[in-house]
RNA sequence: UGGGACGUCGGCAAGCGGUCAAGCCACCGGGUUUUGAUCCCGGCAUUCGGAGGUUCGAAUCCUCCCGUCCCAGCCA
């Protein structure tokens, strides 16, 4: 057995600790379960999963990984009327994608419905669980509330024979749905409400996805889930904090089956994630794209794991993310900058560097000859030398970003204007010599400038200084493009909360601006060939990912995943408020 | 008002009776820079929800109080 103490298991090793690593090293310690670790991830198939999930993810593979141990992917299908296939196909892609595998180990909660059945069966004969035959009306009236006991049902002291006699025959179909239903025998009285007599069974003829109709009476998830972990040999079962007051009822189960360790599970619940203006909950998602509010579960602005993906988000980001984030039993909402951050800080070293420019200004470069057109050497990626060079067309006409040029510039304001002298990236100094505008509307239509043919490269011999240096794109060569840029799909932090403070239904706070579309973006002519899904740095602007719906050669679309940082913002925020 | 849990910097989060209360994000400086990006350097809780108490010594132990979250699905 391992003997090594605490601060040499793997987790410390990693510099990662929580009090669920901290429990982990104690039952290693103690051989609870002989060294033993064995965790699962338990979603149930009715709907895509999302952030919330992938920092469950993170933390049970990334616990099996740290130990030595295994997880399994098991789903948690018990209640068919809500799980589709489309959800376990869907779950899969996206696990693997966040780069975790379960190997061998997929597993169903409805691979175990005959030995549930028969563990069942041991409860009744055991007096432990009987059949109930009051309505669904009549079990929740009789549940009491949480300051009064509940009282028992009229059935409850049934002989165990006749309990054994009725529960075979909800399983060969003889009742109604929903007339009959089998019950743990607990206590009514129970401060604990998840103990007064809980259900086991319930009858429902509906077809399951992986089951089909070979069985009419489905295991209600306390009374499936622990005996799960139970069979696959789960060691740490670890769920979220809405279960604590679960857990006696899933030790119940345990003891009343005689489960013992080193083969007994063992629950341990953690605060689930919740990220600012957005909405987690199942339902509200589904809702949103049932209702077209978005694009779909993969729309970009969902905190789906499928819709950052398409928004440009990688494993590696999100992986981090969830680390940074820790494990405790605080609930919290973590701000989107750190999300944000993470996805900044792994794209910074592998996004390829482009020039594109969303809202064009044309520049005329008057000494520039005519016909002229040059091949200009430009590093892909200051970050990664690897990454090589590419060649960028220079000539007389080019666009620049319009917010690059103020005709009366700000204090601070170090880019072109009037007069000014600024660096083209890569390639010349440029001064702006006129300013053309459209003579009925007053709007800067064009700029004439100059180049000094001694910058090529971005330097003179003199060494005189530009302060500011802005990207371009070749007239003549430029690709055109639409960028979505997103924000935050609600206005607000906490949607939900807000909603039913204030009354109103929490898609009143849907943000409307949470997708702003540019059209005839001018691009630089090597995205012509970018691949779908690939992330780009557009320079000075942040980072873009080809989209993977709508992108195509002929239609380039790209998502911005999340802008750089911008502190000229900041400089302009804090001016204005004196100007 | 029953039961279960949680309250440490703007947001997360270490800390488990003993010099100074980790770290990350955010924020604020300053430096480098052909991205106002990146990178670097520095700042950022005399105080741990509050009040008492135990102790030579408490965020850490005890008591009371306050606040927040979860539970009355044949959902998970």
């Amino acid at each position: 057995m391992d003997t090594r103490p605490a601060e040499d298991s793997p987790a410390r090793e990693s510099g990662s600790s929580d009090f669920i690593r901290s429990i982990i090293d104690s039952d290693n310690q103690n051989g609870t379960y002989q060294g033993r670790v064995h965790t699962r991830f338990p979603p149930e198939p009715n709907g895509y999963l999302h952030i919330g999930h992938a920092k469950s993810i993170v933390l049970n593979f990334g616990i099996a990984e740290e130990y030595g141990g295994k997880c399994n992917l098991r789903f948690d299908d018990t209640n068919p009327e809500k799980e589709e296939l489309e959800y376990i196909e869907s779950i899969q892609q996206d696990v693997r994608w966040l780069g975790f595998d379960w190997e061998d180990r997929l597993y169903y909660a409805s691979d175990y419905f005959e030995q549930l059945y028969q563990f069942a069966e041991r409860l009744t004969a055991k007096g432990l669980a009987y059949v109930d035959e009051l309505s669904a009306d009549q079990i929740r009236e009789t549940r009491g509330t949480p300051t009064q006991a509940g009282t028992d049902s009229p059935y409850r002291e049934r002989p165990i024979a006749e309990n054994l006699d009725l529960l075979r025959r909800m399983r060969d179909g003889e009742f109604a749905d929903g007339s009959r239903v089998l019950r743990a025998r607990i206590d009514m009285a129970a401060a604990n409400i998840n103990l007064r007599d809980p259900i086991m069974y319930r009858i429902r003829r509906v077809h399951h996805p992986n089951t089909g109709d070979s069985w009419c009476i489905y295991p209600t998830y306390d009374w499936a889930h622990g005996q799960s972990d139970w069979i696959e040999g789960i060691t740490h079962s670890i769920c979220t904090l809405e279960f604590e007051n679960h857990r006696p009822l899933y030790d119940w189960f345990l003891d009343a089956l005689e489960a013992t360790p080193p083969k007994r599970p063992r629950q341990i619940e953690f605060a689930r994630l919740n990220l600012g203006y957005t909405v987690m909950s199942k339902r509200r998602l589904l809702e949103l794209v049932r209702e077209g509010r978005v694009s779909g579960w993969d729309d970009p602005r969902m905190p789906t794991i499928c819709g950052m993906r398409r928004r440009g988000y990688t494993p590696e980001a999100i992986r981090s993310f969830c680390r940074a984030v820790g494990v405790s039993k605080t609930n919290s909402q973590i701000d989107l900058a750190m999300l944000e951050f993470h996805l900044r800080e792994d794209l910074n070293k592998r996004a390829p560097r482009v020039m594109a420019v969303l809202d064009p200004l044309k520049v005329v470069i008057e000494n520039y000859p005519e016909a002229q057109v040059e091949q200009i050497e430009a590093q892909n990626n200051p970050e990664d030398p690897a990454a090589g060079n590419r060649t960028l067309p220079f000539s007389r006409e080019i666009y620049i970003e319009r917010e690059d040029f103020r005709e009366d510039p700000p204090k601070k304001f170090f880019r072109l204007a009037p007069g000014r002298e600024v660096r083209l990236k890569h390639s010349y100094y440029i001064t702006c010599n006129e300013v053309i505008k459209d003579p009925s509307s007053g709007e800067v239509i064009e700029l004439r400038c100059s180049y000094d043919p001694q910058s090529r490269g971005g330097s003179t011999p003199d060494g005189r200084k530009v302060k500011g240096t802005l990207h371009w794109v070749s007239a003549p060569h430029a690709v055109e493009a639409e960028v979505r840029l997103y924000d935050r799909l609600f206005s607000v932090a906490n949607p939900s909360d807000d909603a039913q403070r204030e009354g109103v239904d929490y898609r009143t706070y849907l943000n409307p601006e949470s997708l702003r579309i540019m059209q005839s973006c001018k691009v630089e002519p090597s995205l012509r060939e970018a691949t779908v899904g690939t992330t780009f740095q557009f320079l000075r602007h942040g980072y873009f990912c080809v989209d993977l719906q709508d992108g195509s050669a002929a239609n380039l679309v790209f998502n911005r995943a999340v802008s750089l940082r911008d502190s000229w913002a900041k400089i302009e925020r804090a001016e204005g408020g004196q100007r």
